[in-house]
DNA sequence: CAGGATCCCGCGGGATACTG
DNA sequence: CAGTATCCCGCGGGATCCTG
């Protein structure tokens, strides 16, 4: 029952605690990976499909649609490259600090 | 086959990759709101239960096991707080970015 | 190459009941 | 209160094949 909830207002209160949004919209590790790889050049879906070994095709599928929904990257038809957008770019910080942490202490 | 091998080591050649190691840590969105939660002041169980609306015990305590053998918190056996280790704090800046871009994107 | 469509399995995680 | 122990279900996501 919460499953069902949450598809429509987003997990754990998301709406409120913007934390909980970001968690929500970054809440599996394909995403960020998507991102990490983003923010250094655009990519086409091979591209990202070798940089991301051993995601499926129908899994980065469907993370790429789901951050061209949250305006996160942008796709352009013609060249078939995926790109970020200038909202997008804003997630380097929380990227930079994962970086960061996972660097120093793991 | 993927499955079994990154129980091991981690998943997306987190070996490797810093931002991955984290992903894979904070690739739940539970594990960011208790994180959150315990940024600002210690908790017992019941309180984290209750400010993570909707978690069941059976989750919260398998997230709490997982912090305490990273070394993000430690539990005091005797008041049963949970809390922050040093280490654990540096994660604030990452859940600072995350909360950055929540408020003003999402 | 870029995806859509199916089929299917595992495990993440909820609900509930019980213990120290 | 602070968990532990089961039981069970859903869906996330892999494998595979097909299309433009």
């Amino acid at each position: 029952m919460v499953t069902l909830e949450s598809k429509k207002k987003g997990i754990h209160s998301a709406n409120i605690c913007p934390v909980a949004k970001v968690a929500d919209l970054l809440s599996d590790s394909w995403t960020m990976l998507i991102i990490r790889d983003l923010l250094i050049s655009q990519m086409r879906f091979c591209e990202l499909e070798t940089s991301l070994d051993g995601i499926s095709t129908r899994t980065l599928t469907l993370k790429l649609k789901k951050l061209v929904t949250e305006k996160v990257i942008s796709k352009d038809d013609a060249t078939h490259y995926y790109s970020i957008t200038k909202q997008g770019q804003n997630l380097a910080q929380i990227i930079d600090a994962m970086r960061g942490y996972g660097e120093k202490w793991m």
